[in-house]
DNA sequence: TATAAAGTCTATAAAAAAGATAGGGTTTAT
DNA sequence: ATAAACCCTATCTTTTTTATAGACTTTATA
């Protein structure tokens, strides 16, 4: 399951998408819209800025856009942003790759193979929804 | 990510998948041969006993051993049984069902319908590949 | 130019989940 | 009778997640 974290980093993507007339939008508006933390979803928004997602402009009048194309916004990449890997094993992550203390050599691990291919179909899903399905469902 | 409980859950029916011409598998072996520890292997062999992946004799010269096919023990199930739900969002999950509290109408959420895609897709996935397939290469 | 509004940033607290351990009970081969 | 092995439940510890706090900076505008 998504943590907390990116199931709001995608209300706010959305939401931000649905505004994008409007130059900027304020974090408290998107909180109050969800019923979420305004200070837990502040340090969302920031890492989604950091990220290259969202731009800000400070002070009074201030507020948060969207500075990517939502055709430009995978899944992806927004959960591995707040969630961190997709594989299912550290041992067949291609951006956290761990070795698994458990196991005695990954070439001869059945579990290792075909987690890698679980990988590879899961990515495929996931590099290919984007910001933009959810926007115009 | 899976959970250390799903991850030796895979490791001990893969063994048990590669020891089946033996009549048990002692907890101790699968434990040693993998480092991990005896006794929190323990409740995950009980927990895969009882969801009728295992059976098991007890006293001694006791053990595990696989009842199932290799092929009838798909990931999905595992994965349920020990880490829970597959879908990435409560309000999506067939078999962990919960709404979200953050949303207010999930009818016309466009997340909520992505991640219904998402979720068949994964599914088709983890359906597929079974024990057979850690075994087999 | 003072003020209030808004984002920035880092630290820490609280809650929940995961991981691990403990120990007595029951069954069974010998 | 004994030792080997699984059975079961409870509890402890650690890690991760979720949430909060507060001081700082920027900016519009009265």
């Amino acid at each position: 399951m998504l943590s907390k974290k990116t199931k709001y980093a995608l209300h706010a993507l959305t939401y931000l998408g649905k505004h994008r007339d409007e130059k900027t939008v304020l974090i408290h508006d998107i909180a109050e819209e969800h019923g979420i933390s305004h200070k837990f979803l502040e340090n969302i928004l920031l890492e989604l800025r950091k990220a290259g997602y969202l731009g800000s402009k400070k002070g009074k009048g201030g507020g948060y856009y969207l500075i990517k194309e939502p055709k430009d916004i995978p899944l992806s990449r927004v959960i591995r942003l707040l969630d961190g890997p997709i594989a299912l094993l550290p041992c067949v992550s291609l951006n956290y790759y761990e070795p698994c203390s458990e196991c005695k050599d990954e070439a001869t691990c059945g579990i290792n193979k075909v987690m890698i291919q679980v990988r590879d179909e899961t990515l495929k899903i996931l590099e290919n929804k984007t910001l933009e399905d959810i926007l115009k469902t």
